[in-house]
DNA sequence: CCTTGACGCATCGGATCACTAGGCATAGCA
DNA sequence: TGCTATGCCTAGTGATCCGATGCGTCAAGG
């Protein structure tokens, strides 16, 4: 999985692996790597910013669970996330519509 | 259509509208706004670099064509650039499957 | 006991890339 | 003579992903 690939659709991934499914960072990766078969891996320094990030948006929040004494922070999705979700999907496949058109069209 | 959504999957793009077409930038950028019912408008700011940054990477050769007494450069794919268009080919369908499988995984 | 590896979070700097804004020039039409 | 479409180019900006690095906890094996 090449770096410019994945760029711009980073956050819908993100979202994806939350909704309906609060989890921290770590858990977040290994949901994305289950659900793609391990084809996306996510380095932390591209995972950590961007959840950062859709917290700053306000499409997330967080808080600290120090339930095992092992310091992690919950990722949940907040309503306006849920909303840039269904928003981002439609981009997707929108874009992905536009790809196909373009690529499959007979030369 | 957003700047990130494009960002990584340009170069698939004008490869795809100069398959078996060699075309100038200006006839690049139409044709992609007809295959795409107008939805993907290149900027010229973005379509010209990056037919350099093909030619650069051997992707594709051009040269003047004076025939209208209009200066046009017309760009054609090299057989790397059609190896290259394969390979971003397969990489893009290995992209949208992953976003699939995550975006539509039951949560 | 102590090392190793998995878990877990954070940030900085580098590199790439699409786009904005600006410039330049020709052709055809009103 | 303007105006519009055609046609090309580039410097600078902002966004983004990633590699590297650092810090800390915990369980298992030697």
């Amino acid at each position: 999985m090449n770096g410019e690939t994945l760029k711009g659709h980073l956050d819908l991934l993100l979202l994806a692996a939350l909704r309906g499914n609060p989890a921290h960072g770590y858990a977040v990766a290994e949901t994305l790597r289950a659900r793609s078969d391990g084809d996306l891996d996510l380095p932390e320094g591209t995972l950590y910013p961007a959840l950062h990030r859709l917290q700053r948006s306000g499409l997330v929040t967080s808080k600290w669970s120090e339930s095992t004494g092992r310091r992690r922070r919950i990722y949940q999705l907040t309503a306006k996330g849920a909303r840039a979700f269904s928003a981002r999907h439609d981009e997707w496949r929108a874009f992905a519509r536009v790809v196909r058109s373009v690529v499959e069209a007979t030369p």
